[in-house]
DNA sequence: AAATCTCGCAACCGCTTTCAC
DNA sequence: GGTGAAAGCGGTTGCGAGATT
């Protein structure tokens, strides 16, 4: 015997609620109590199902509800909680006074999640796509709304990772880098290796001085490769325009020329290809690590995975970088890092030996 | 100014678990 | 213990807002 539905469906209103059934549901809750949802609509005379009805009560009007911005303290929490729990968004929720389930998973979903995922490819060995579709110049957009966080600390966030590389690194590159690198930079625990700045907008924030003299001539005209996709990528001077290549040339000095050149190539457009989902695609039909590509396709599903990450991520040592960020009063403990996110194509993992 | 596009979030869907009989 | 209803839960979708071209 099949399961009969939870209401009559035909005739019911769906969609958002508006502010006179809002008012409604809540009378007839404050007169009555909550429960019996299956009846609950008719009884107040609600044209929506008895789960809708439940779900606006528990996520909206109930009077205990915490509405706002989650705080920067509450973020951590979550990511702490969901390394140990994943997707067990009531228990989380259940640490947090006043918030829903359905909350703390869209924000999951829409902040925490990408950052995780950023700050994975950053720090994580194995993964080495390069993810050239972000970045900016390469990836002309057509339009479409930057992230608000990204829009509140638009001209701040740069200058405060170029801070941090510099606090955690303690050197950085002064010379224009080998043309031929070997072997990918990545962040380390252990402050030893130097990162290179985000290419894009580097032009636009950077300023040669002190000992970052020098970057922006190994910025305009690098050429640098990706050890496993195998494609190399050079801008070759030209401010936000990114070329990539299937095979170098080298001669005296470095590569002397490009085979197959593609303008923008994988870069492309958006179409089909959100945070460089082409580059991995073309990477899985050349058999390239399954593994590397789970963070564009779903967003959280291999989170026992992601523990190990959460763990590098967590331990890190923060302090300093921290008091550092939090003297520019952005807001954003770690906007270094958030704002570092694929979406605006700052990503650092170019692949560089220094 | 209009078109395009992304983002964030409210709401829905379907499955599982719990409860009452 | 079996059954059906209700509640709980997590994944997914749809759409309005608004930035960008």
């Amino acid at each position: 015997m099949g399961r009969a539905p939870c209401c009559e469906k035909v005739g019911l209103k769906r969609g958002r609620w508006t502010a006179e059934e809002d008012e409604i549901l809540r009378r007839y809750i404050q007169a009555n109590g909550e429960g019996s949802w299956r009846s609950l609509p008719k009884n107040a005379g609600l044209l929506r199902c008895g789960k809708s009805c439940r779900l606006r009560w528990i996520n909206y009007l109930r009077a205990d509800l915490k509405r706002g911005n989650i705080s920067r303290e509450e973020e951590e929490i979550i990511i702490k909680l969901h390394s140990s729990l994943g997707n067990r968004w009531s228990l989380i929720a259940g640490h947090f006074p006043g918030r829903t389930d359905n909350e703390i998973k869209n924000y999951w979903n829409s902040h925490l999640s990408r950052r995780i995922h950023s700050f994975r490819r950053l720090n994580n060995d194995g993964a080495s796509i390069l993810d050239v579709g972000n970045i900016v110049g390469g990836c002309k957009r057509k339009g479409g709304r930057t992230r608000r966080s990204a829009m509140k600390k638009n001209h701040t966030y740069l200058e405060i990772r170029r801070e941090k590389v510099h606090a955690r690194a303690g050197t950085f590159p002064t010379k224009p880098l080998p043309q031929k690198p070997t072997q990918k930079a990545v962040l380390t625990k252990d402050n030893e290796v130097p990162v290179a700045p985000s290419v894009d907008k580097v032009n636009d924030v950077l300023e040669p001085q002190g000992e970052f003299e020098g970057m922006e001539s190994w910025i305009a005209g690098s050429t640098t490769t990706d050890s496993e996709s195998g494609f190399f990528v050079s801008n070759k001077g030209l401010e936000n325009e990114f070329f990539l290549y299937d095979e170098v040339v080298e001669g005296e000095g470095g590569v002397t020329g490009f085979i197959e050149e593609r303008e923008n190539g994988i870069l492309g457009s958006n179409e089909g290809s959100e945070s460089g989902v082409t580059v991995l695609q073309e990477e899985r039909e050349n058999g390239g690590n399954e593994k590397d590509i789970e963070w564009c396709s779903s967003l959280d599903n291999s989170f026992e995975e992601m523990g190990y990450l959460y763990g590098e991520w967590l331990d890190w040592k923060w302090d300093g970088v921290e008091d550092m960020v939090r003297e520019e009063d952005t807001g954003e403990r770690w906007s270094w890092l958030w704002e570092s996110n694929n979406e605006e194509g700052n990503c650092l993992a170019m692949g560089h030996e220094q």
